[in-house]
RNA sequence: GCCAACGUAGCUCAGUAGGUUAGAGCGUAUCCUUGGUAAGGAUAAGGUCACCGGUUCGAAUCCGGUCGUUGGCUCCA
């Protein structure tokens, strides 16, 4: 019953329910716009005195009364004439600006008690339909999403077609905000930033963050070498010369600049031009294609302000980033084997994701001819391995199409992660060049592509995603290991070692507390394994064996234990 | 950058009709305790109440500014 459509229509039908409240208790505000959005609506208000949390309190309660009154929603038309007039005796200057992108049609109202909004429609039958509904936030909202226009208040809500779906909901926001990455980077202890004292928007790495980055960072060097990867190295400073070549100073691109002997220099924002200089320091003939560098290469780009977030929107990040350079006759290939790559590695961490192809812009460079070699390369590749894709038609980048991929993490949400971007600008700007087998000179075919699109990012997601508790092979803790009394700390200390000497990643719990204390303060850790050892197992050189998600197992062989971790961190469990 | 809210100990938070030495829990340190699967006990240390300026006899509390955070907007090659 509760299709998209009605659950859309609900949502609309509440933000015009919410905007006759707002109208009843604050007569002089001036009405914007009110859609329903993916999980609920907004309306948005000009007013001199922005909005409260009480203020959404009251209008709640005047919501609930107009609901209770059962008014019906009902539609009628009128003519762009008539419409505007109407707009204007209801002295609604808004509105009547979005009248005139209607000119030459009839226009549609819909009426509901005392209130009446220019909307297309369509809406419930009347307001006591709407069950379960409730105001979320308030914010700021630039008049048509313009920062040139002035900013109107919009009231956040949602809406859905029974108690138990908007519990549910609730619920979904509060699991979310467990799992926040920034409240459990403080707890587990793995990265911290300094916005006082060191600047907004700079990660610091912990211990405990740094080795699950440093796992992750050897997976991902091992699994691109053996893809035929060749890693590199570039300067994080580079004169602003190079960035006139590849356009971006021109462009005005939030870098940060410096001046050093009177030239001025730019702190790198991406590291395609320094894969450029590489490649042309030799003369490259068609036998030395594809070559592929990758690097994880560290970028700062100044971010506004406001839109710093934890680790997933920050100043300073380190790209998983890597460069193709190819025939065009070798795109298809490359590509082939890029969409494998990505697909081993975000395999690895359990992720399906879903793959979005981008097709040409209106603004854009390069010849109609490679625009659409390239995009039939991509879609080709796509078809070949069998991945469902989603087109986006127009959304490439000026320089190319790409193909991007969202993956769904443990709740349910949606992030955009791995991008493969075909590019016939740089090559050009930096007159790269190949020797072909008919003796010509031509440019390459560059790909840029990032798996992870940054370690920092990437990080916050995966905290968010396993709620803290990594997989065992990345943990920054495999096994912790409990002593029950002070007489077991040398047995304990002596099977951390063999655990360690096994390649595995070990500590010994020394503190003088009892043993509940240990096993929760290892729970709240998330460590994988629990080893407890009091004067049972020493005698018989066992550990007992509790896992973080299973609790008790029960005593067993050191050896054992080893083995059967080891095992799992060989499959990436 | 824009709109709004917020900023008290390492963390989570009390504390305002402006009035001595600003509180609690967790965490930390020391001591007692040597305990078998999610918190044993005692004592102690720890705060320029974000910063700067103003109002006042007196400011954590009121006002202004700055910085930062949060939720949005814009942006996100």
């Amino acid at each position: 019953m509760s299709s998209d459509a009605d659950l859309h229509a609900l949502r609309h039908s509440a933000s015009h329910i919410m905007a006759q409240a707002v109208r009843k208790l604050f007569p002089n505000v001036k009405l914007g716009i009110g859609p329903a959005i993916e999980d609920g609506f907004y309306y948005d208000f000009k007013t001199g005195t922005p909005f409260t949390t009480d203020d959404l309190k009251k209008i709640e309660t005047e919501m609930k009364s107009i609901i209770k009154s059962k008014e019906a929603f009902e539609r009628f038309e009128l003519s762009y004439g008539e419409a505007k007039e109407f707009l204007a005796k209801q002295n609604e200057p808004l509105k009547l600006e979005l009248l005139e992108d209607h000119r030459d049609e009839t226009i549609s109202f819909y009426r509901n008690g005392d209130f009446t909004d220019l909307c297309a429609g369509p809406h419930l039958e009347h307001t006591g339909q709407l069950k379960a509904f409730k105001l979320l936030s308030v914010a700021g909202a630039y008049w048509r999403g313009d920062e040139k226009n002035e900013m109107l208040q919009r009231i956040y809500g949602t809406a859905f077609a029974t108690k138990d779906d908007l519990q549910a909901y609730l619920t979904q926001l509060e699991e979310a905000e467990k799992r926040d990455h920034r409240k459990l980077g403080a707890e587990l202890d793995l990265f911290s930033i300094h916005h006082k004292e060191a600047g907004p928007g700079l990660i610091y790495w912990h211990p405990r963050g740094s080795i699950v980055r440093r796992v992750i960072e050897d997976f991902w060097k091992n699994t691109h070498e053996d893809h035929g990867y060749q890693l590199v190295y570039t300067p994080h400073l580079v004169k602003v010369d190079m960035w006139k070549t590849s356009g971006h100073y021109q462009m005005q691109y939030p870098m940060y600049f410096t001046e050093i002997d009177g030239d001025e220099y730019g702190v790198k924002p991406m590291n395609c031009p320094g894969h450029i200089m590489i490649y042309k320091t030799q003369t490259r003939s068609y036998r030395d294609l594809p070559i592929r560098q990758a690097e994880m290469g560290t970028v700062y780009r100044h971010e506004k302000s406001g839109v710093l977030h934890g680790m997933l929107r920050v100043r300073g990040f380190t790209q998983d980033d890597a460069h193709v350079f190819c025939t065009p006759a070798q795109l298809l290939d490359e590509m082939l084997g890029i969409l494998g790559l990505i697909d081993t590695i975000l395999g690895t961490f359990g992720f399906q994701y879903q793959a979005y192809l981008s097709t040409r812009p209106e603004k854009s460079v390069g010849s109609d001819e490679n625009w659409e070699m390239a995009t039939n390369a991509l879609r080709e590749a796509l078809d070949k391995k069998g991945l469902p894709y989603i087109e986006d038609p127009g959304e490439g980048v000026f320089y190319g199409p790409k193909i991007d991929f969202k993956i769904k993490d443990a709740i349910g949400r949606t992030w955009q992660l791995s991008t493969v971007q075909v590019d016939f600008n740089l090559p050009e700007r930096f007159d790269m060049r190949f020797i072909d087998s008919d003796g010509e000179q031509k440019h390459p075919v560059m790909i840029h592509r990032a798996i992870f699109g940054s370690f920092e990012r990437f990080m916050g997601i995966l905290i968010e995603h396993f709620a803290g508790a990594f997989p065992i092979w990345c943990a920054p803790e495999q096994a912790i290991v409990i002593p029950i009394a002070d007489r077991h700390l040398d047995y304990c200390k002596e099977v951390a070692k063999k655990i360690r000497a096994a390649g595995l990643r070990a500590v010994v719990d020394e503190r003088n507390e009892k043993l509940g204390y240990k096993i929760r303060s290892a729970q709240k850790q998330k460590i994988p394994y629990m080893l407890v050892a009091g004067d049972k197992e020493v005698e018989e050189g066992r550990v007992s064996v509790r896992t973080r998600a299973e609790g008790d197992q029960g005593a067993a062989p050191v050896q054992e234990v080893i083995d059967a971790i080891l095992a799992q961190v060989r499959e990436f469990k």
